[in-house]
RNA sequence: GACCUCGUAGCUCAGCUGGAUAGAGCAACUGCCUUCUAAGCAGUAGGUCACAGGUUCGAAUCCUGUCGGGGUCACCA
């Protein structure tokens, strides 16, 4: 089934081309919703077709109009305003949509497509280090990468989720090297980790930073140096790096050490990712790759698309495209972190052949990824120009930026039990648990818990920076996910009514005129926009469209729900007609929901 | 310094491929539970769409400039 505004712009030009003998491009047909203050359905602006030279903008309404009107049988009438040409559909034409879904299922055809004819997409997101406990940046980074892998998986893609642990580097060697001084024999399982290892070793790289400031300052005082100086031979810098020599020389104990550290680390983001309920299929690791894009460094050398520079270091020259020399192999011979994700670029087209490959990573890398993506072109990859970085904004919080050396970060863990206790509080002091067990109860927590938090971080544009604030995220009224499971929850409700009822579906043969009144209008028109935002989220990689969507949906519906009556005995076409709507609704909010993530409760 | 990005109601955000009187939520104030769940609905109030020019029938939306916030510009990752 084409989309309206596509079967509307195709009307409109078959019709004026025929008319005017010209050629008119669809995409010259501004199409769009009729605004509420106007009688219509959808409205064709008769401006944007001013450079035609057709005459008269409320000339041609007129004209296009009476075409329309004889060549579309949904179209039943319409009405000129200035240059808007507004168009009434036939109340069949909403009936005849609300028949043909009133069965439909979340993962049938209507919210489904097969665009995708099942090509891979690899979607990298998460990519933590191993240094630190996830903090709130993740979880923007986890949720959206788990919805743009749900939202490919709806249009008929293969997503494949992958997660990068940035697993080795002078930062884990600070953790390291803070646990032997500081840390030594503490393991998760003592208090107060409570087997949390990376609270631990978060711990220890903050001790790292602590250790090493006393460490400048006193040689600062003592023997009258600078900063940098001191920075340069302070014991702890000296120490990490013998540490980083050491572990790429396969010291068996530092090897040992950091094998044991990290576990700890795999452990604790293992317990996050279930809690969220976002699985990988798979995980790469930084110290299995590192090296990994010497080898193509050279070859380029020898086929010319690299060169080697005076003092010996191997890159690039990026000049013509206004960017800068890029160095890949330095001079002393080592790689550096592109050298690295050109391997890894290779290893993923290796390991699953995907067309498209997605990068979920912050805005402050759109600089590398620019230039990561042009390498990759040059050094001729057939799979570069699928290659997308979808790049988040910064989640700021009222009193600033987080910073983890100074400890002013959020913690994941910590939000995510936050928002179930405060749903579990929220749910005891409403009275809602009438007939539900204490775990009923913890694992509606959990449901709206997470739902409030995983609305709160998608319901906003992807590329813009946001601020997090704990107590709007944990609200549940509003625009948020608890909302929205809500207004999940009544169609849940009234489809058990009826169902105890035993309401009939409604029939094609059911008055139409009654059954599409005002009150039922606003959100079949909704419901019917689905197909085409979905469609535009996964195109322009951003679930907000359909966070946005969904609460359009739920407002809708609410609105509906107050002004209708459902289940009325007497009138039984009318009755069907309405739970037909409640269930599309019921079907198109858990859809949206699950694309991002959410899960929904049958009562709340 | 150069480049990128953002600036819409007290706060958080929609709207931005140019279209009709700029929309929501939160916060404030008013109403509505004998009814399919009030985690809801309806209403009041709140705007020079940062500012100044330009493009045109029409600009929050496009262009230029100014101001303000954020980011990037390594042989760091």
């Amino acid at each position: 089934m084409l989309p309206i505004v596509t079967i509307l712009q195709e009307a409109t030009a078959t019709a004026l081309n025929k008319h005017f003998n010209q050629t008119i491009l669809l995409s010259e047909v501004l199409v769009q919703e009729t605004r509420k203050e106007f009688e219509g359905d959808y409205t064709i602006v008769i401006f944007s077709l001013n450079k035609y030279k057709l005459g008269n903008p409320a000339a041609i309404a007129e004209l296009l109009g009476s075409l329309l009107l004889a060549s579309c049988d949904f179209i039943v009438k319409y009405s000129v305003v200035q240059g808007f040409l507004n168009l009434s559909f036939h109340n069949n034409f909403w009936k005849k949509f609300i028949i043909e879904h009133q069965d439909a299922d979340i993962n049938g055809d209507f919210f489904n497509s097969k665009e995708g004819n099942n090509k891979k997409i690899l979607v990298e997101f998460c990519s933590p280090n191993t240094n630190k406990p996830l903090h709130l940046g993740h979880l923007r980074n986890l949720m959206l990468g788990d919805s743009i892998i749900r939202m490919y998986r709806a249009a008929g893609y293969e997503a494949i989720p992958c997660c990068l642990y940035n697993d080795r580097g002078i930062a884990i060697c600070k953790s390291m090297y803070a646990w032997t001084k500081r840390f030594n024999g503490i393991t998760p399982e003592a208090s107060p980790y409570n087997g949390k290892g990376d609270k631990l070793i978060g711990d220890c790289y903050v001790a790292f930073s602590r250790m090493l400031e006393e460490e400048i300052m006193e040689l600062m005082n003592n023997q009258g140096i600078s900063k940098e100086e001191a920075e340069k031979i302070a014991p702890s810098n000296l120490a990490i790096n013998e540490m980083l020599v050491k572990w790429e020389n396969n010291d068996p104990e530092i090897r040992a050490l950091w094998a044991t550290m990290n576990g700890w680390v795999y452990e604790a983001n293992q317990k996050i990712y279930e809690k969220l309920n976002i699985p990988f299929d798979k995980y790469y690791y930084e110290s299995d790759l590192y090296e990994s894009g010497r080898d193509i460094a050279y070859e380029a050398l020898t086929k010319g698309i690299f060169t080697r520079r005076e003092d010996g270091a191997i890159g690039i020259d990026l000049t013509p495209e206004k960017l800068d020399f890029k160095v890949l192999v330095r001079s002393n011979g080592t790689t550096v972190y592109m050298t690295q994700d050109l391997g890894t670029a290779d290893k993923k087209y290796e390991d699953f052949g995907a067309e498209k490959s997605v990068y979920v990573v912050g805005n402050e890398q759109e600089y590398h990824f620019k230039v990561l993506f042009l390498i990759l072109k040059k050094l001729g990859r057939t799979y570069s120009d699928g290659l997308f970085h979808l790049s988040y904004g910064m989640v700021n919080l009222p009193t600033g930026k987080m910073k983890s050396r100074e400890g002013t970060t959020v913690e994941a863990e910590d939000l995510i039990d936050e928002v179930t206790t405060t749903a579990y509080e929220n749910t005891i002091e409403l009275g809602k648990v009438e007939g539900m067990s204490e775990e009923d109860v913890q694992r509606l927590s959990k449901t709206l818990g997470l739902g409030a938090l995983k609305y709160f971080l998608l319901k906003v544009d992807p590329t813009k920076n946001m601020l997090f604030d704990p107590k709007e995220s944990v609200d549940l009224h509003g625009h948020t996910g608890p909302f929205i499971q809500y207004s999940y929850t009544r169609t849940a409700s009234v489809k058990r009514e009826a169902t105890s009822r035993n309401s009939q579906p409604l029939k094609m043969e059911d008055k139409i005129e009654e059954v599409i009144a005002d009150s039922e209008k606003a959100l079949v028109k909704t419901l019917y926009k689905y197909p085409a935002l979905l469609h535009e989220a996964i195109y322009s990689y951003n679930p907000s469209i359909i966070a946005n969507y969904a609460y359009e949906v739920a407002r809708d519906y609410n609105r509906f729900y107050h002004d209708c009556k459902i289940l009325i005995a007497d009138k039984p076409f009318l009755s069907a007609a309405r739970l037909a709507i409640s269930n599309i609704t019921g079907q198109t909010l858990k859809k949206c929901l699950d694309l991002l993530g959410i899960e929904v409760p049958e009562r709340m």
